[in-house]
Order: C-alpha cells, then sequence, then structure tokens
DNA sequence: ATAAATCTTAAATTTTTCTTAAAAACACAT
DNA sequence: ATGTGTTTTTAAGAAAAATTTAAGATTTAT
C-alpha cells in the first residue's frame, strides 16, 4: 500500500505548517490548502485518501468545503479541527459525513491515531467495491450503469438510480444472502426504519419488473435481507 | 437485527441513571452497573455490544476495567466517559484499545451518533466472522446464513433465526457438549428461567425436522446442555 | 417555471418469529 | 420408592418484520 495523500486545509500558517510537517514525517503525503476556497481546487486536481478540515476559516468555512466534497465524493474520510466544542458545530459535522471531530489544542498523537484507524477501515470497505455493472439474471440483461434492464432482448425497462443500485446489490450477491443492512448502509447511507420502509418499496418494484422470467424471484430471509435467485428451467 | 446490548458502568448515581434512561430512550438495551467490580461481574453474566466506562470509580477504575474485559473479550467496543483530558490517560486509554473517549461534560447527541457510528463499524467486520456457515449433519445438508436445512439435496426446510442458530451453535459441537449456558448467552443473551425454557422450545422444533434421518439425535445432557449426535448407519 | 421522474412516508394487511404457560415425562439423589 | 428439580412438548398470544398501495415531497430535466 502507497503512501496515503492528505489534503490539509487550514487557514493559520503557523499551526498549518507545523501540522503539516508532522503528518509528512509520518510518512503522509500532505496537500496543504490555506482556505476553503484553495481547498476545494485542490480537491478538485488530485486523488486524496483523507480530509482534515479545519472549521473556521475565511472565505469558505470547513463545512461548507465538506458539503462540496462530498457532492462530488461521498467516499472520502473527513476529519473536522475545531477550537469551537458547540454542540450544534460537531452535530452538524457529522451530519455532514464526517468522519471524525478533533477540538483544538488536540494531541498530535491522537490525531495519528484516528488517521490510521480511519484509513484502515476505509482500506477493508473499499476493497470489496468491485466496478461490475453488467449482470445475466436469468432470461434478462441487467446494466447498471446505462440502467437497463432487458427481458429476452426487448427493448429495456429504465430504471431509477435507487432501482438500479439495489437491482445491482442484489446481483453481485446472486443466489445468496444480500444483507438489508448493506443495501440501507451502502445506498441509503442510513440505516433506520424509514430508509428500511423505503427500501421494501423498491423491492416490491423490482418484484414487479422481474414477473416477466418466472425463473427469477427475490426471496425474503426475515431479519436478514434479501436473496435474488435463479431457479433451473 | 435485535436492540444493542450496552453495558453502563458510572459510579454517579444521578449522572449514571440519566445517561441509562437517555439510552434506554433511543431503543438500547443498558445494564447499569455503579463501579468496575460490579461492572465486571455483569460483564461477565451477558453478551454486550458495547461497554461505556467512567474512568473515575471507587474500588476499580476504568483503565483497569477495561483490562479485565480485553482478557476476555478482544472484541467488544469500549469508549471511556472521563473528566480528565489528560494526554497520558487518552494515550492509556486508546492502549487498552478503546475505540473512543469523551470528555465530561460531553453532549448527549454526540455519544448517540459515536454509539451508532461504531456499532455499524463492528457489524460490518463481524459479518466476516461467521464464516463457518455451511454443515453437513447426517444426511442433511444445513446452511446457517440461508437459514435452509436440506434433507438429501430436497427442498430445503426454512428455520427461523433462532432455530438456525441453534443449530448451528450444536453443529458446531457435533457429537460433543454443547452446554446450555454457553447457547444462552450467545443466543438469547441472557441466562434466566425464562430464555432456557425458550431454548427447549427450539430444541424440540428442530428434534422435529431432524426426525427425517434416523441417525440424527439430539440427545440432552442432564443439567448441562445438549449434544448433537450422527450414528453410524 | 412547469412537468416529469424519483424518492419517502404512511398505513393497513399479512407473514413470520418469539415467548410464555402449562401439563406430562423424565432423571437424579436420598 | 419418593420427592425435587429438569426436560419435553403443544398451543396460544404477543411482538416484530415484510408487503403493498397510495399519497405527499423532493429532485431533476425541459
Amino acid at each position: 500500500m502507497g503512501t496515503r495523500k492528505i489534503l490539509l486545509v487550514e487557514d493559520d500558517p503557523n499551526f498549518g505548517t507545523v501540522l503539516k510537517d508532522y503528518l509528512a514525517l509520518n510518512d503522509y503525503n500532505v496537500t496543504h490548502a490555506k482556505d476553503g476556497i484553495e481547498g476545494l481546487i485542490m480537491f478538485k486536481n488530485s486523488e486524496y485518501d483523507l480530509c482534515i478540515l479545519d472549521v473556521m476559516m475565511p472565505r469558505k468555512d470547513g463545512f461548507s468545503l465538506a458539503e462540496d466534497i462530498r457532492s462530488t465524493n461521498k467516499e472520502v474520510p473527513i476529519i473536522f479541527l475545531t477550537a469551537k466544542t458547540l454542540k450544534e458545530d460537531v452535530l452538524k459535522g457529522y451530519q455532514v459525513g464526517a468522519d471524525d471531530y478533533l477540538n483544538k489544542p488536540f494531541d498530535s498523537e491522537v490525531l495519528l491515531h484516528k488517521i490510521k484507524a480511519i484509513l484502515q477501515r476505509k482500506e477493508t470497505e473499499k476493497s470489496k467495491d468491485d466496478d461490475q455493472f453488467e449482470f445475466t439474471i436469468g432470461k434478462f440483461a441487467f446494466n447498471s450503469k446505462l440502467r437497463h434492464l432487458s427481458f429476452n432482448g426487448d427493448d429495456p425497462q429504465k430504471l431509477s438510480p435507487k432501482e438500479s443500485k439495489l437491482l445491482r446489490m442484489l446481483a453481485i450477491h446472486k443466489n445468496d444472502l444480500m444483507p438489508r443492512e448493506l443495501a440501507l448502509t451502502k445506498i441509503w447511507r442510513d440505516d433506520n426504519y424509514f430508509t428500511s420502509r423505503s427500501m421494501d418499496v423498491y423491492i416490491a418494484k423490482l418484484r414487479k419488473y422481474l414477473k416477466l422470467d418466472e425463473q427469477v424471484e427475490i426471496l425474503n430471509i426475515h431479519g436478514e435481507g434479501f436473496r435474488l435467485i435463479e431457479n433451473e428451467a
């Protein structure tokens, strides 16, 4: 595993430089942006494994930057640095999709720990994430990128984004359990009563589409998830 | 996914009670111990998804308790609560294997967020943990993930979650004693008269399914547990 | 700005699962 | 043999999860 790239956005030049050097010393490849605007440009210019954002900055604050980052990338971990310890701030941070939150002044070793933990977590998650987008399901051909589901080579049924993502996840686990929780955390990014009901609605929609082929079914495994199966003729 | 069990060890009765109620309100099943000694006893009596430990306590402090917990369980996530914000403490916490660290006074919503994040993380890790899910029991093929019990390759009998978990536990100990207490603490997460009766009900159900193969039996070992055996032909 | 598409929430119904109760059979120790 | 505690089994009721339809929001495209 190569050296990891970190985007550090911090307007205080002294603190920023020290932190950058400290991280560099610990074998991270650090890019230092001086404010939110510059941070966003940097972010779009390259691929980062982690973003460390100061909250209070001129021109564009950390939350706003995080939102912009999230709009193009839902994966990259974000850590906020802040002097304030206000409840609203912390919650806002989590809402924006922060992975962690550090109050200044913080201990640098603690930061290192967090970085290591977060990167490791993302690593194990990502390893599975295939870029498979073409599937055969019984007599259906399914292209999750085009969101086309075609029966017997007929004109394809167009699928909505959620329909397509869900069917893709089922297809990846074809004939095997696709855990409810997996779809909820990956597609809905939240696992609660309502997202779970929403998912059920999509299962119903998919079942309707898949009715064309009697050999294909989505089975429920109570309390666990769903199973897309192909029966033999 | 059932409700999660949390062990809260906090000696301040007011704070402890309030926190317990707050967590209970948010659908966690909370056990509140008044000090480290009591906490350790509680921990050994049941299975918990998360431990929240106060650091400063009479009789046995949080770090010491964490070490004891870790000596029997290397997995369960631990969150420390502390008034002190000393660097040594934070590092000691991480060293003992803490998953997070909260300084009092903290905001309760932040705690909820952390709990959710930590449990979710552990959940995805754990999914790999039950790697053994296919078993042969006499002429049966048993898949505990799909909860299928198939005799001679016939259409499988579907099992309920509890049925499946219990049969899996028996299968893991095939031809050997599966202690009652083990199933109760692992599957029912509590060992009392009623859960024990409930388990008996499930043993009866499994016996019914397994009747198809005369070579397979679940024997009782009085006062100890059960034994799933395969007799030879 | 309007329409179309997509997604979420609500709610009634059905299905599945789990617990409790209770009576009878059984095992063990004295 | 007798008493005590444990096990076995069936059945009923309670609880939880899934299904489906429809209506209300929101987002996206025109």
